[in-house]
DNA sequence: CGCTGATGTAAACGCTTGCTGACTTAGTAT
DNA sequence: ATACTAAGTCAGCAAGCGTTTACATCAGCG
C-alpha cells in the first residue's frame, strides 16, 4: 500500500497550500499588489514551486478562480427558493469560516487583467446572477426576462459590494455585522429588489 | 499685467492634467496596476513631473482623493430628500458624464495601502453613508441609530458594487443600463432597505 | 547498493518599477 | 541683450518584480 505517514514530501498538498495562500492574498490586496513572494512565504513554501506547479503568477491566480468555481456549484445549488436566498448571502459574507476563507466573493472581483482569467472570473459572476434570476421567477425568455436578470445583477452587486466595504475599508458597524444582523436587511433589500416591485 | 494669452508653459495647467489622467487609471485598473509612466503618457507629459508636483505616486493617488472628495461635496448636497436618493445614484453611475469621468466611485474602492490615503478615502465612504442615513430620516442618536446605519452602508454598498461590475466586469445588461433603466430597480432597492421595514 | 524521477532549494537573470539629479528651454524683468 | 527663475526634459539609478537555471535531496525499485 502507499505511504499512510504524512509524506515531507507532498506536491499535491504544497500545491494546495500554495492556491489557498494565494487566494487569500489575492482576496485581500488584488492581483498586482500581491507578489509570487507573499504567496511563497504565506504557504511556507519556495518561490520556484509557483511556477512548477502553475506555469506562472497568472496560471495560480486561474487556478484559484477555477477552484472558487467548483466551491461556489457546491454550496449555492441551483434552484434555492428567493427566501432562502438573503440567508445564503449573508452566510457568505459572514458565516462561520470566514476566518479561513476570506469571502471567496472577494477574488470575484480582483483582475489580473489577463484575458483568460477575466472570462473565467465574468463567467462565474454572470451564472450567480442567473442563478439569482432564477430564484425569482424568471422565465427563461419573455418580456420581463431582462429586467429580471438586470435586477438579479444589481443584488449580486450589492452583496459584493459589502464584501468589498467590510474588508478593503473597514466600515462600521458594516464591517463587524454578524451573520443574523446581515439577514434582516437583505432580506428587505431582496423582497424590494427581486420579489415586491 | 499678467499674461492672458495661454502659457505654454503652465503649472497649474499641467498639474489638472496628471490629476485627470491618474484618476482615470486609478479608477480603471487601481493602484498598484498603474505606472506612473502610463499616467505621464496618457496625461503628454513628462515623467518627473509627477514627483515634481505631487512628490511621489502615493502623493498624486492622495491628491486624487481629496479632489474627489471636493467634487462628492459639491454634487451631493447634505439634505436631499429620501426620494431623490435613488436618481443621484443613478445619475452617479450613469449620468452623461460618465465617459470623461469613469465613474468618481470607483475610485473610492482602490486602496494603495498607504494608510493616510486609505483613511481619506474610508472617510470619504463614511460621510457618503452618513448623509444616505440622515436622508433615510434617521435620529442623531437613539435606539435604531445604528440599524439605520447599517442599512444605509449596505445601500452604499450596492451603489458601489453596481459601478464595479459595469467596470471591471463587462456584465451586461448592467453594464450598458442608461441612466433611467437604473432608476426604478434603484428606487425599488431604496424603498425596500430604508424607507419600508 | 546504484539508478531514476519527483520534489524542493538557492542564486541569479532580465526587466520594469518609482524616483532622482543634472541639464535645457521658455518666459519675464531689469 | 542679459540674467534669473519657473517649467519641462533626459538618462539613469537602486530596488523589486516574475521567472529560470543549475543543483541538492528524497522516495521507490531493481
Amino acid at each position: 500500500m502507499t505511504t499512510l505517514t504524512p509524506r515531507r514530501r507532498d506536491a499535491a498538498g504544497t500545491r494546495q497550500l500554495l492556491l489557498d495562500a494565494a487566494r487569500r492574498r489575492f482576496a485581500s490586496q488584488g492581483y498586482s499588489a500581491t507578489t509570487v513572494r507573499e504567496i511563497a512565504d504565506e504557504a511556507g513554501v519556495n518561490v520556484a514551486l509557483i511556477n512548477r506547479y502553475f506555469s506562472s503568477k497568472e496560471g495560480l491566480f486561474e487556478a484559484c478562480l477555477t477552484g472558487a468555481d467548483d466551491e461556489l456549484g457546491r454550496t449555492v445549488s441551483a434552484d434555492v427558493p428567493l427566501d432562502e436566498v438573503p440567508h445564503a448571502i449573508a452566510r457568505q459574507l459572514a458565516g462561520p469560516h470566514t476566518g479561513r476563507h476570506p469571502s471567496l466573493l472577494l477574488l470575484l472581483l480582483r483582475s489580473s487583467g489577463d484575458e483568460r482569467a477575466d472570462e473565467i472570473r465574468l463567467g462565474i459572476l454572470r451564472s450567480f446572477a442567473e442563478r439569482l434570476a432564477a430564484s425569482a421567477g424568471r422565465p427563461p425568455d419573455g418580456p420581463g426576462a431582462e429586467q429580471v436578470l438586470l435586477r438579479a445583477q444589481i443584488a449580486l452587486s450589492a452583496a459584493l459590494g459589502i464584501a468589498l466595504l467590510r474588508s478593503a475599508a473597514a466600515m462600521e458597524p458594516l464591517a463587524s455585522a454578524g451573520e443574523d444582523e446581515l439577514l434582516e436587511p437583505l432580506q428587505d433589500l431582496i423582497a424590494g429588489l427581486l420579489a415586491g416591485g
